[in-house]
RNA sequence: CGGGCCGUAGCUUAGCCUGGUAAAGCGCCUGCUUUGGGAGCAGGAGACCGGAGGUUCGAAUCCUCUCGGCCCGACCA
């Protein structure tokens, strides 16, 4: 392709409204252009990249035998009733809805499980049909609650998502096996750092998941993980052997001590000269189920925190919110930071970390305004909590398996891969002939990766202060052939054949023969970032030319036809 | 949802406090010159200052509402 032909609109400043590097990059380079926020066009040069990325998505999942569908994104309302996610999502606030002109509602699609599930009751009708794995890459839309950082987290993005149906468990493992080994592939191709770590299932429900990090600064998700057994979670999901509490002195009588003033662990701490480790907070949540609201009362061991999506799944509930100012002072009969186990409302779930369990003597408030209480025990001077893992896994604390330390680092969520199990087949009787001749819920798997965001987390993992330095696999261009001076008809002779030699040899190159003076040239190039560039100048009319590898910087002049076996090396041709 | 900040030309911004009819750089267009690192000269187009009300002789500027955008927080017992 010609550049003079492609549209290129580079910026030299950065957008006001970019934050960090590959957001800046993608709008300076032009490759997106916002509509709204979290909306993007996608220009030329980003949409061939995306392209890339989606056929490499394609080749790999295409190995593994899965097939490509493409689903509606408008659903309808009772599809989503069907499987009882409507209510949770709309509860959410994540999805847009909208309604046709008999005021029938549809959404537009957050993700596919109903639509495939439908789908497969109606397409697969005996176990001899099974196992069977369908993806589609379209746009999904989710409204989410902070779009940011350009295509990172958008309203509207592109997604791959696929769904696996078998007969049974062991059947799921070897999809889900399939699945992981072709998102390995798939990101190695792309050129990405990235890790796959332990995930929480979230919304989308059901058991085992797994969650491939890219690995940035930028990343909005923590991740924790062990270099000695190679142990790593999503801070959401991970565990950790925590530091050990102090000895428990043993069974005393409870003792309710005057505390004004005193209502934070810190102050706890200096007014009765006690760890934090021997303390008990209890944090009072609103919860939200599907069928009612309410309040937790949460206890956790004064120096470690709470983990709300943990929280989540151990109430088995919709939400949770930190309780209000006056929920507190309602529910606990006293002002906020005196709130204890004591005497809670029978009404109030009582939930303690596992860390609590068998202690005696803790620190608590007393649900008195300006007391607290020391040696309290569970079971005996309050309600015996139920005791769950409900902990924040923190850097520094040992790997659940006890092999080393934990070490935290940032990451990009790209892909996502779930065991789902019978969930959605069971909610919306989605059934196959088993060999029993019993009909028997599909034993399902969901995998989703993030196109567009991949595409933008490579260029977070791959950039210089002068631009992108795209992997060339999803480059928009492989290499450019620059024409330094496209008056100089030397120069645009060797030009046109080197970029034609390049393209009989299947090299995705592009000829720069815009009219533009050299510096613009090169900064521009230098800014959208193709791996590879030979460039035409003063020395076409000795045969000489240079070669640059935008990576490293590296510039080599080199006879004509080097240069063109100098790409064919470098992209292993 | 809360909290904060911001909407002025295609982009980045100044002007706003202290009202007087909009400015700069970059980009864009024309011509000349220049052609290996965002060149030079000359000329030019481009903004009812996000929108609606209000105060005022007069509003980009002050007030109210509204729409849009960005950031922070979703952790204190």
């Amino acid at each position: 392709m010609r550049l003079s032909q492609v549209l290129i609109t580079t910026l030299r400043e950065d957008p006001a409204d970019a934050e960090i590097p590959s957001h800046k990059l993608l709008v300076r380079g032009g490759y997106i252009v916002k509509i709204a926020s979290g909306i993007y066009t996608y220009g030329p040069l980003m949409w061939r990249t995306l392209k890339k990325v989606t056929a490499i998505v394609r080749e790999e999942l295409d190995r593994e035998s899965a097939q490509e569908v493409m689903m509606p994104m408008m659903h309808p309302k009772e599809l989503w009733v069907s499987s009882g996610r409507w209510e949770r999502y709309v509860a959410d606030g994540i999805m847009f809805t909208l309604k046709d002109q008999k005021g029938t509602e549809y959404c537009l699609g957050p993700t596919h499980e109903e639509v495939i599930t439908a789908y497969a009751d109606q397409a697969i009708n005996s176990y001899k049909q099974l196992p069977v794995n369908l993806y589609q890459i379209q746009d999904k839309f989710r409204d989410e609650i902070r779009p940011r950082y350009g295509l990172m987290r958008g309203r509207e993005f592109i997604m791959m998502d696929a769904y696996s149906f078998d007969v049974d468990e062991a059947g799921l493992d070897v999809s889900y096996a399939a699945m992981d080994r072709a998102y390995r592939r798939i990101f190695e191709r792309c050129g990405l750092q990235f890790r796959s770590v332990q995930a929480d299932a979230g919304a989308i429900g059901g058991s085992g998941s797994e969650e491939f990090m890219v690995l940035a600064e930028a990343g909005e998700d923590t991740i924790l993980y062990c270099e000695e057994s190679g142990y790593a979670a999503n801070v959401e999901k991970a565990d950790s052997v925590p530091a050990a509490a102090p000895a428990d002195p043993g069974s005393a009588p409870l003792d309710r001590r005057e505390t004004p003033d005193v209502r934070t662990v810190e102050q706890l701490e200096a007014f009765f000269g006690m760890p934090a480790a021997a303390m008990a907070k209890t944090v009072l949540y609103e919860v939200t189920w599907t069928d009612r609201e309410g309040v937790a009362a949460v206890m956790m061991r004064g120096d470690l925190d709470i983990n709300e999506v943990k929280l989540v799944n151990a109430l088995d509930c919709l939400a949770v919110t930190l309780a209000s100012d006056e929920t507190i002072q309602k529910v606990t009969g006293a002002e906020v930071g005196f709130a204890g186990p004591i005497g809670l409302p029978e009404d109030v779930v009582l939930l303690a970390d596992k860390t609590l369990e068998g202690r005696q003597n803790l620190l608590t408030g007393c649900n008195e305004t300006g007391y607290h209480c020391l040696n309290v025990q569970m079971g005996r001077d309050c309600r015996m909590p139920e005791f769950r893992d409900l902990r924040v896994a923190k850097a520094g604390e040992m790997s659940p398996d006890g092999a080393g330390p934990l070490r935290q680092a940032r990451g990009i969520e790209v892909g996502h891969i779930f065991k789902l199990g019978t969930k959605y087949s069971t909610n919306m009787d989605a059934t196959f002939m088993a060999e029993s001749g019993k009909p028997t819920p599909f034993v399902m798997g969901c995998y989703g990766i993030g196109v567009s965001r991949t595409a933008q987390a490579a260029v977070e993992q791959n950039h210089d202060e002068r631009g992108i330095c795209w992997p060339a696999p999803i480059a928009p261009f492989e290499c450019a052939v620059v024409c330094v001076d496209v008056k100089k008809p030397e120069q645009v002779e060797l030009a046109e054949k080197l970029y034609a030699e390049l393209r009989d040899l299947g090299i995705d190159a592009c000829l720069d023969d815009r009219p533009l003076r050299p510096g613009p040239k090169f900064k521009d190039l230098e800014l959208l970032g193709f791996p590879f560039s030979i460039t035409v100048g003063r020395g076409a009319v000795d045969g000489m030319v240079e070669y640059g590898v935008r990576r490293t910087g590296e510039k080599t002049d080199v006879a004509a036809a080097d240069a063109v076996t100098a790409v064919r090396a470098a992209l292993g041709r």
